[in-house]
DNA sequence: AAACCCACTGTACCGAAGGGCAGTCCGCGA
DNA sequence: TCGCGGACTGCCCTTCGGTACAGTGGGTTT
């Protein structure tokens, strides 16, 4: 596993050889050649068309990471966009450009903690990371309150032997409960059901066990 | 330096046990007389009010990882909302939570690779990269060609039926593969199936071909 | 050649799941 | 008062799901 750090700059940073004792500067154009799969590579912003290499480097395996003299919120997104896991600022003290390295190394995503709050926020929610949670809770709406109840228990695995034990009714009740419950929501048996709800189980009253 | 686990549930998983040998299993009320800035701290999503908890953990200087049976991307959102640092499915293999564990305790964030894009934006190009990663690939990979394809359509909601007819192959074989598949991963029948591995059947699709 | 894994199939059994038919109780609104 | 919907139940039936027992055939390892 080896560790490379490219920019156009012909000066390396101090720091950074202090952080990266066994690593090797190298060109844009060699880097495709040279690295494989699980290396590490830091790329400066002052590289020629760098987004474009980060997500090169990135989809042949690299743990890429970006590093730039003036860091901001703006290019810390377009830097992990292009699939970087790092954005520091390139006169970052040896030992935190250390950790971020290893976080990288371990698929992990490391940025400044004041950016922190923006990436995890901001972009999650833009693309949607709610998605398909609010129809789901809709669709339940149209269910009885016993009905729920049968739902919740049958999305923990129970069998219609325990739901009916749980819930102190008849396995009969149970059964029927449950056909309300698949023709309102268009499925033919649990299974569908629970790939349906799927995930979804918190959403819903918890009868507390 | 100490790692707390924090669950609803009386048993503890043994992925995780084996992967924090010198953890500690708490309780959300002890957690906050014995932790200090700089622990890690993994709780469970069936825990009481866990967003508030990892708020909270978090905001005390903690190193924060949530981990869920069934995780979501919606559920993930809250978690990193909340300051978790991670967010793993709970039956991941013990070098995976390993992984995470490092990366969080270096102040770096963790999340499945499907996560991964939605976390950061963009497209999922992620893919190529972290193939290695996938907590589910690797509790599918104890199972052979077949009886992972017979997986794949059980957790696509088919019938014993109609599984044998997408396969070209009868019912009695179907049935076959699903035993072993059952054995394998340690669960009763295919509603347990389905409930430890919803929400991942997109990640198992590929590797046939 | 023997041992073994994998894919595949049949017969048979039993419990789980789903649903049709019928009926009881209760509360609520027209 | 009647009608209606929700919760609940029994009886009976069919299908589905899971498994035990019992193989066959192909391939690889020892």
């Amino acid at each position: 596993m080896a560790i490379y750090f490219i920019s156009q700059g012909r000066d390396e940073i101090p720091r950074w050889r202090e952080a990266f004792s066994d690593a090797r500067m190298i060109s844009p154009r060699e880097v495709g050649a040279r690295m494989v799969r699980g290396d590490g590579v830091w790329v400066m912003d002052d590289t020629q068309d760098w987004p474009t290499l980060v997500a090169e480097l990135q989809r042949r395996g690299a743990a890429v990471g970006v590093m730039s003299y003036s860091p901001s919120a703006a290019e810390a997104f377009r830097a992990l966009e292009n699939g970087a896991r790092a954005y520091v600022h390139a006169l970052s003290p040896p030992e935190l450009l250390r950790q971020a390295q290893l976080v990288i190394l371990n698929q992990g995503i490391w940025v400044p903690p004041e950016l922190m709050a923006r990436v995890v926020g901001g972009t999650f929610r833009a693309l949607g990371g709610l998605d398909q949670a609010q129809p789901q809770a809709e669709e339940l709406q149209a269910l009885t309150e016993r009905e729920r109840a049968v739902t919740q228990a049958v999305l923990e695995g129970q069998s219609n032997k325990e739901v009916a034990r749980t819930l102190g009714i008849t396995e009969r009740t149970v059964k029927a409960h449950l056909g309300a419950v698949f023709s309102k929501l268009g499925v033919r048996d649990r299974m569908q059901l629970v790939l349906r709800l799927a995930g979804q189980h918190t959403a819903i009253a918890d009868p507390g066990q």
